[in-house]
DNA sequence: TTCATATCGGTAAGGGTTAACATATAATAG
DNA sequence: CTATTATATGTTAACCCTTACCGATATGAA
């Protein structure tokens, strides 16, 4: 380890700033020395120190990502490998390195920022949740920090960049789907109303409701985040109603999958007796049984988009805050069918 | 930005020295006057800055985590950010940040690995995946460079530290069990033999048949990294044979998601005409219909143990190669069931 | 009293890079 | 032929932190 910016100067006979300059490709620096030059670096196997040039330039090429808090499953959703995955394309593109921070509780990811942030360690910070009350995001948003919520923000909406879903849209649109096929007593099962996502997606799927002249009644909505002991009490309860639902509108792929295993062992079939749409579109959901009709949200473009964002946004501190609304489509597969009469 | 270590120096009424000894809670210092400093940090509130730290000490206190690089769905794999998570959650009791590369192709994953390396931006690099002559094992191994894989590794086995399950012994347990309900059919589908996982698992498969005297049959072992059309074809044929299968060994839980679908429109029953067998126990495991029978491989703890011993060797460079053999367990589910005579 | 040993802190030299400023040479204008 | 400017490179001071080495004071033993 240890060829410096000065063992390629010397071996080239040049200083270390013209070095330097070289590595910029500054245009200063005539052709002639900078063959010179690449090929002294070339010979020597040089590669610059980072964390030289970053305390140098008070930046790190790297932009963090932070998982939601959690103990548990929820991480092993698909849908974080998939955005990761988005967002890494161009952040390699750009030369720009990924930074993770993964969960655990609230107080240890809030540590982890706080690290990223005052270390140094990060240019910029891309939070993959976006919860009601979140300490992180007040604290990026107070410090003046670069940071995009994938998501939409609870406060200062329009002072926060964020890439989100029209998930009030989508969700009105895949209730409406259901209505269409003929159902009248649709569910909704989503996570916690802590995270807006939720909030959204029930927003359209009583809008939808409403748009239809259906009642929206208070039971056929079940907040639960996995399907453990709690929701699976909740979703059979649903069931054991005087009307259950024909149609259930789910927040997420994942737990489908869950419900659907459920709905059998009640002796509910899906798509016969009652029809599932949810949301996400992992790769899952189509290889499942019956694969889910569900709305695609681009994931992996999601991650593009914030990645970019962040990134100009690291670049020109004065960016203005934007909104980028990542198209949706309807994936139509054979979790619902018409409704029989 | 921008309170620095002389600044608590001078509040404190110390030498920026006796800041840094106190950072590192170094005994030289008295407690009255670490008292005092600390208190000066906390007032001004003082973080230090990594990059500079890292220059002096010539290290990064990150750890590289390097994915399989892949342009397609092998990434939404939970088993991902489940071992992430593990990774994750030594990394940040050790004060370690995680330094994630996303695929992409080889090329770029080398690139990636190279930037880590050179530019001294991570202590040292978690391999997710183990493949035959890969490039990136190659160079961190000649470079001496600390590095554990969570896998199997193709070369140089015992001067490489590695964290694996006995996949040989799991797969050959997980087929006497299809085999002691009675199976006598049982096919294997896999990944790519390039990678060592499925070769030993092939292994442990073929080697339960020999013990019960079954017959190896070549028609029966089915290799596709995904259900694409390709491999698609390929569960086709292995079900048009004269004799197909009664029991399956699959070497991943979201590919068994994927056959059994595809076996329901075949119009084959799981477990009914036929018993599936798989690896991982990622949650979704025991929320399909039916939940499956799986080998619990801990993903969770290989990725404590991994980051565990990466750490080890950072700090001491000649720890010897060690193998962590994380022990599996079998969740013996519905997928699994009796043969009929 | 004197020397040895601890205890506690300070001084200053890196660590590798960038960038503002300075300098040298060549080109052009007057 | 000198003055001015453009071009190409060198000098040097940051960036912020750690650590080897040195100094000062206090304590105790001889």
């Amino acid at each position: 380890m240890g060829v410096t910016i000065k063992d390629v100067a010397k071996k080239a006979g040049v200083a270390p700033s013209t070095v330097s300059r070289v590595i910029a490709d500054n245009s200063r620096i005539s052709l002639d020395t900078k063959k010179r030059v690449r090929k002294a670096m070339k010979e020597l196997g040089y590669h610059p120190n980072i964390n030289a040039r970053n305390l140098a330039v008070r930046s790190s090429q790297a932009i963090g990502v932070v998982m939601p808090s959690s103990t548990d499953k929820a991480l092993q959703n698909p849908f974080f490998p998939e955005i990761l995955r988005g967002i890494g394309s161009v952040a390699h593109g750009t030369e720009y390195s990924l930074y993770v921070s993964t969960g655990g509780t609230e107080e240890e990811q809030f540590e982890e920022v706080k690290r990223m942030v005052f270390g140094n360690r990060v240019d910029g910070i891309i939070l993959l949740y976006s919860r009601a009350n979140d300490e992180v995001t007040n604290f990026l948003f107070e410090k003046n920090f670069p940071f995009v919520i994938v998501g939409k923000p609870y406060a200062y909406e329009n002072q926060i960049t964020y890439v989100d879903n029209d998930n009030v849209r989508a969700s009105r649109e895949i209730t409406q789907h259901l209505i269409d096929l003929g159902h009248q007593h649709i569910g909704f099962i989503g996570g916690s109303t802590e995270r807006l996502v939720t909030v959204d997606r029930m927003e359209g799927y009583m809008t939808a409701l409403k748009e239809a002249g259906l009642p929206v009644r208070d039971e056929y909505k079940v907040q639960t985040e996995f399907l453990e002991s709690g929701g699976r009490k909740a979703v059979e309860e649903l069931f054991s109603l005087d009307q259950p639902p024909t149609g259930l509108v789910i927040a997420d792929d994942l737990v489908s999958l869950g419900v659907i295993n459920m709905l059998e062992q009640l002796n509910f079939h899906v798509p016969e007796d009652i029809s599932i749409a949810s949301f996400n579109n992992v790769y899952l959901s189509e290889i499942t049984r019956p694969p889910l009709t569900t709305v695609d949200i681009q994931i992996y473009l999601m991650g593009v988009h914030a990645s970019r964002c962040l990134i100009e946004k690291v670049k020109a501190k004065d960016e203005p805050a934007k909104r980028i609304i990542v198209p949706h489509k309807i994936m139509y597969r054979q979790s619902t069918k018409k409704k029989e009469l």
